[in-house]
DNA sequence: GCTTGACCTGGAGCGTGCTCCAGCAAGTAC
DNA sequence: GTACTTGCTGGAGCACGCTCCAGGTCAAGC
């Protein structure tokens, strides 16, 4: 498998397999003939195991010491599973934290609708609602941090 | 209030706030006798807002778009309205993904321990467990990036 | 043989969102 | 009045994690 096809099948870019690579994330990779990189099912099991690394937002150094770990074989086991159990704990705790943004958020939506029926359009700037209540704004059609958080 | 006690309340650096005032995310500020920045109530609630926005990973342009639509008032209630919608919906996909995360960490923390009962640290470095299965690793006492994701 | 496209290396650059600093002014404590 | 704290401004710097580029190599198709 060449770099472009672990690119497409881990969802990492070309770019970013190399930068892996140079900063010891990824393993030092087997060439082909001409010198490219050519790549197996467990770089691909790897480079996919990362991305979720990614995902739960463990930082860089972290992943980079995850795979020193899993660099020095089964002596680290132990010290793998409780590096991830951590992050599962965090994950937990953030999951926590967005159902109570979420119900932060629905409390506001349905301030807005009462509002927006109250107000029915009258045309005049600064009527209700600037400060005591955190102030909504509101516009449609958005592309949010789908995947952050 | 202070900047210092608007800091100490909404949970932003003195820096951060004075920063946001700059780019328009926090309105020009009312300045007490000796040219300090003085906070109100409403002032409080907008920064603390504005904190939660922050913690649904809202970026940057869409807080200053959400802010643009609070200062003209009423009218723009539907828009913000909308606005926070699309990003609640994020945020429940987010959710959607933080339990598949969660589940993947199980299935690999299982393993370790089955594979911890296995090897039970036979002292030999780069037994089994290499590539296949996305080669875990380990490590105990991380501080995660437990607010972020 | 020549074109085309994927890939290589080393290094620079970038977007985000703050964070820090120098140099100075004003208010407070004693 | 003098030291200390807090705040001010404008601008530079930073951490993170890629992302892009120039300039060159290699291999396959025609």
């Amino acid at each position: 498998m060449r770099i472009s096809d672990l690119a497409a099948k881990s969802g990492l870019s070309p770019d970013t397999i190399r930068y892996y690579e140079r900063i010891g994330l990824m393993p030092q990779s087997v060439r082909d003939g001409g010198g490219r990189r050519s790549y197996g099912a467990q770089d691909l099991a790897w480079a996919s195991f990362l991305q979720k690394l990614q995902a739960i937002n463990m930082p860089m150094r972290d992943r980079l010491e995850y795979s020193r770990l899993r660099a020095r074989g089964d002596a680290t086991l132990r010290a793998r599973r409780e590096m991830l159990e951590t992050y599962r704990a965090a994950l937990v705790a953030r999951q926590a934290e967005l159902a109570g943004l979420v119900a932060t958020l629905d409390a506001k939506i349905i301030h807005y609708h009462e509002m927006e029926g109250t107000v029915e359009d009258d045309g005049s700037p600064h009527s209700h609602d600037r400060g005591g209540c955190a102030a909504p704004l509101d516009r449609p059609g958005g592309r949010p941090n789908a995947h952050a958080g």
